[in-house]
DNA sequence: TGCAATTTTGCAGAGCCTGCAAAGAAGTCT
DNA sequence: AGACTTCTTTGCAGGCTCTGCAAAATTGCA
């Protein structure tokens, strides 16, 4: 997969990863707003107009591992085989992309700090709405769909994003002890059903449930 | 449905007003680059600390509009009935919201200068993030679902936000001239079939087609 | 080794944004 | 009305962000 690249782009991407890196871990120890890009490129090792030439911004530099990931979930996606149904593609690409690799503590910690701030949710967010748009495009030739016409393959993306934030939210609220794997089918299997209304309690129902758990006689 | 407000509300309000509008009215006619703090301050007649009283930067300014559009979309959500089944609610308060209110025009406008800025679709995207959270406790609340432990309520949220966002961005795409809340109605139709893929011309149709339209003299 | 392409760096300059304290406007008493 | 309280506006100082430009350093290749 990884083709060899010459000592220049071995180079370049080590600083950016260095960059990023060192973004993320200052953000951690003094907060987002604690954090210069000064300190960032000194940490580094490189110079302040160096950091500009590879982030616009800190917060591009503290994101960077999301929007990668996100573009994980994009090239997947096109790697697929051509006729496997869409929703088994995406279910097989998210769950790539959530299977503990070899960083998946930092990742949530990273997850919490981009959670905390809004700058930061922002850059995430636009990150992955680009990739959507991306992915709205594969999956239009793989459905035969036109994406300037139809809103299928839009959906189909916005729905793989939005399912993958909200199951990464919600399991990073239950203190990541869920299965996130587990949740994410859960999402899938919901969405396949029409996303059905769950049966309330009758207000007799529930008149009868209070009953009981008040009157122990019962 | 309005309150009185005194003078200084109202003044309040009116500069908020004025400072959005400007800002919105120099980013069409110079560009979001081209727009400084300070030109849309004095454009509304106060100092440029003022802005910053009342918007953390320029981009806040000019997707005011739209952040109040997502507040829109969850107070009528929380106005509907409370036994609606929630898909009419959501129904309801999509087409509410798109139904051309006094300023569609601008609205529109406005929709095309935040699409072609990252930055100012970071800002939007935002917004409709924090609505999408309350979103998802009105939800919660009306079904019976529990926000911290039940997926339901944020792919219901998830969804309304999504579907808004890419009936619009396919509306525009389109010049405008589709019908919206016929769009709205189609997105809302394929989620609760649960987006099944559509058929696929078979190999034989697509080497027609592409058989066709790669021979001119065909 | 020497040349060409690429990357790094410092500098200058425009702009953004916040805290602070003084001045001004609005609301509220007697 | 007049005085007093509360809120809003404003200027200023200061630090941080980000970009273009051109020189210096580094890498790749013949």
């Amino acid at each position: 997969m990884t083709v060899e690249m010459g000592l220049r782009e071995r180079k370049k991407a080590a600083t950016r990863d260095a960059l990023s890196r060192a973004a993320t871990r200052l953000a951690l120890e003094h907060g987002v707003e604690g954090v210069t890009v000064d300190a960032i490129a000194a940490s580094a090792g490189v110079s302040t107009r160096t950091f500009h030439n590879y982030f616009p911004g800190k917060e591009e530099a503290i994101v960077a591992p999301l929007t990668d990931a996100a573009r994980a979930l994009l090239t997947g996606l096109a790697g697929r085989p051509a006729d496997e149904p869409v929703w088994d593609s995406v279910r097989a690409v998210l769950h790539e992309v959530i299977t503990p690799p070899d960083r998946f503590g930092e990742t949530v910690a990273l997850l919490r700090i981009v959670r905390a701030d809004p700058s930061l949710v922002a850059s995430q967010l636009c990150g992955l709405g680009q990739m959507q748009a991306e992915a709205a495009a594969v999956i239009a030739a793989r459905t035969g769909t036109d994406p300037t016409r139809d809103l299928y393959p839009h959906l189909v993306a916005g729905v793989m994003g939005m399912m993958m934030r909200v199951t990464v939210n919600l399991w990073l609220d239950g203190g990541g002890v869920a299965d996130l794997p587990e949740l994410v089918d859960s999402a899938l299997a919901q969405f396949r059903a029409g996303l059905p209304e769950p049966d309330r309690p009758t207000p007799g129902r529930e008149a009868a449930l209070a009953a009981v758990s008040a009157d122990p006689s019962g």
